[in-house]
DNA sequence: TCTTTATATCATAATACCTTAATATATTGA
DNA sequence: TCAATATATTAAGGTATTATGATATAAAGA
């Protein structure tokens, strides 16, 4: 007898944390988290950071907004941007004592 | 002065770990981790339970493998993938947590 | 050996993502 | 109000990723 099918429910919420790593998965957003666990920064500061085109940067910042890993606030003509969860933090450590043992391996990952 | 930029050495390392979130960032790779997280599955069983395809699952096996989140080995006619590193248990933990606190926002995400 | 089952690979088309450039909005100070 | 600066949004094109279907390889048993 065929096993029962995974409830929908379960496709969704893997979804929803699909879409979590996907917001560290672009070498620029990535950096800019990176950027503001030092600190909140404003969006010049981040250009000049990151090295990317103010465009980017402010497209990346309202990708990483809407999904949850920053928030901001207007001072002045400026906005700042922080990190909304220090748990982050965590998950980016983790993560790269995870990579030093396998930098290799995904530096030469080709297929996607 | 201009602030110096960015060691060509950190923009590699921000991509390697980029790239390792990449792994994690797509429903279907996700779902697989997920399942071996329960323990050694063969091929066939993970299509099962993902409902994907079979040329799916083996294509994102594929790079699960390359990027150092899954091993295998044969045994007999299948071929028996496993997690290689339990630290990735930790951080999937951790995202669901702080998933839990923005769900709703992240569902929405539109942008990318 | 032939057939069946399990898995991997490949080509192509569809989709999603990213970059770039242009433009819009908002704040500040003259 | 006008000009300058800071940030956000949008459209278009290029690139990367994913899904699909077809095919290849490899092991097992008849």
């Amino acid at each position: 007898m065929a096993q029962l099918k995974l409830q929908p429910e379960t496709a969704v919420q893997t979804e929803i944390y699909a879409k979590f790593f996907h917001g560290l998965s672009n070498p620029t957003r990535l950096r800019i988290v990176e950027i503001l666990l030092d600190g909140e920064k404003n969006v010049s500061q981040l250009v000049e950071a990151t090295g990317a085109t103010q465009s980017q940067v402010s497209n990346q910042l309202a990708c990483l907004k809407w999904c949850g890993y920053v928030t901001s606030r207007q001072e002045g003509k400026y906005v700042l941007y922080r990190i909304s969860d220090e748990r982050v933090r965590t998950i980016l450590q983790l993560a790269k004592a995870i990579v030093a043992d396998n930098a290799e391996h995904i530096r030469c990952c080709t297929r996607m």
